[in-house]
RNA sequence: GGCCCCUUCGUCUAUCGGCUAGGACAUCAGGUUCUCAUCCUGAGAAGAGGAGUUCGACUCUCCUAGGGGCUGCCA
């Protein structure tokens, strides 16, 4: 059996849909496990749409996402010569005719009409669906080449194809229907049809395809939002298939190993943003620990905020990596650190901090600080055990909290002070008392 | 309207005639704990409906209902 050859072939819009991605997710499976060939062909004809900035945007996706291709691009508009050439061979042999048509949008013109068989079945093998079969009556004549002169898809995409020696086509569900249209192109071309599998969509909780109504609906978006590409591509990936036992976070190479097409499922599968960002959250804390300080590093210094000499970056990796959902969190979460202008939750500090006894307790917890020996998390901790008496420390944990990063949950509250370190601690605990009540 | 496809917990799914229907997310209740998160334990939650085939149907067949796709000089 020749080599396996599977493509994707989107027309770049400046945006990727996650269901457009996961047709591309599939079939790069699909040549990783076989050892096949995944190619890339730009389908660029719409010249409006298709500009450089729209087909970067695609490239940057898939790099985002690690979806190699092995050959070239192939850009659809490049071919067209050949496209063309095609129909000529189609209309001398009388499977393709001329014909007078006015278009939905009013356009009047001579038009090429690939002319269909009228009896028989046409059928294939899907190799997701199924068996599929229609009666080539229900498969009407359809148009070809644009009064203008230009391809239409379906010829572009059929000669592409040949051209590129694809032999299977993996995409969306949206396209069964062509497929009899196709293989019949195929069939008048000379060439051999492919396999076809076609993909169910992503639906949303109505059921309806997923649309960027319903929530982030593009590469791009996702990857603003601060999810892991390996993330989106396992939750994508799990949105139609699975690998037959109870796996569901797998790595690259589990992926590859295991992935089979006929197994992907018929049904449409509903996007589910909560699974998503469960496993988000999973994918960073399985992250390397140097995988996530690089991130951390990263986004501190897109946030503008500066990691000073000395600071326990460790410590604060250990500490922040479990507690983080998104990588857009991570300023957020311990900004603190790395600037005196940390905001302050109004209402924790309300709760906190505007309590009788509660100035008097900071002022008391500073003097005791400042004394403290050695000014670590450890002895911190057990200075405030001594104090609580065994009674809990939340009556003392909770004003210090607030007072020196200005939130009511986050890393550890002895961690958090030892990465502060005494100076700053002291300061912020004074600082503090002047929001704080009698 | 016509043609095609689909139907297991709220969601993603396991099951390829033997099921006390399993897992994950979500939800709820506990535990650990200085908060949050993590982690651990537990709970509730499903086979669209109806016929048939069979010793036995979630699994096979048919019908009904519901949902989706397509029906362009878009891709």
């Amino acid at each position: 059996m020749s080599e396996i050859r599977v493509r994707f072939a989107p027309s770049p819009t400046g945006k990727v849909h996650i269901g457009n991605i996961r047709a591309a997710i599939y079939n790069w499976l699909y040549a990783r496990h076989t050892g096949g060939k995944f190619l890339l062909r730009v389908e660029d004809t719409d010249l409006e749409r298709s500009t450089p900035e729209a087909i970067q945007t695609l490239f940057d996706c898939m790099e985002w996402l690690g979806l190699d291709y092995d050959e070239p691009v192939f850009y659809q508009t490049k071919n067209v010569a050949r496209h063309l050439a095609y129909v000529e061979k189609l209309l001398a042999d009388g499977r393709a005719y001329k014909m007078e048509k006015t278009s939905r949008d009013g356009k009047t013109g001579e038009v090429v009409m690939f002319r269909m068989p009228k009896e028989g079945v046409i059928a294939f093998d899907d190799v997701v669906k199924g068996h599929m079969e229609k009666k080539a009556e229900d498969v009407p004549d359809f148009a070809i080449v644009r009064s203008d002169g230009s391809p239409i898809f379906h010829l572009a995409n059929v000669v592409d194809d040949i051209d590129q020696r694809v032999t299977h086509v993996i995409r969306g569900d949206d396209h069964v229907e062509n497929t009899f249209k196709h293989i019949e192109l195929f069939k008048a071309l000379g060439a051999q049809p492919p396999v076809y599998g076609h993909l169910s969509m992503i639906v949303n909780a109505q059921g309806k395809p997923y649309s960027k109504r319903d929530g982030a609906a593009f590469v791009g978006e996702f990857r603003e939002q601060g999810y892991l590409p390996e993330a989106l591509f396992n939750y994508l990936l799990l949105l139609g298939w699975n690998p037959g036992d109870e796996r569901e976070v797998l790595t690259r190479e589990e992926m590859v190993q295991l992935f089979d097409i006929e197994k992907v499922h018929v049904t449409a599968a509903k996007f589910d943003i909560k699974k998503l960002q469960w496993m988000n959250g999973e994918y960073i804390r399985r992250a390397p620990k140097e995988t996530y300080r690089a991130e951390l590093l990263a986004r501190l210094g897109a946030a503008g905020l500066t990691v000073p000499e000395g600071f326990d970056l460790d410590l604060l990796v250990d500490q922040l990596q479990v507690r983080t959902k998104f990588w857009n969190d991570i300023p957020g979460n311990c900004s603190y650190f790395f600037t005196e202008d940390y905001p302050f939750d109004e209402k924790v500090v309300e709760k906190r901090l505007k309590k009788p006894g509660v100035k008097e307790l900071l002022l008391d917890l500073a003097d005791r600080f400042e004394k403290l020996e050695p000014f670590t998390a450890v002895a911190g901790e057990e200075m405030v055990k001594g104090l609580s008496q065994g009674q809990g420390m939340g009556p003392w944990v909770h004003p210090i909290r607030v007072a020196v990063s200005g939130r009511g949950e986050g890393i550890g509250l002895f961690e958090m002070l030892q990465l502060l370190g005494r100076d700053r601690t002291v300061a912020r605990l004074r600082r503090a008392v002047d929001s704080a009540g009698e």
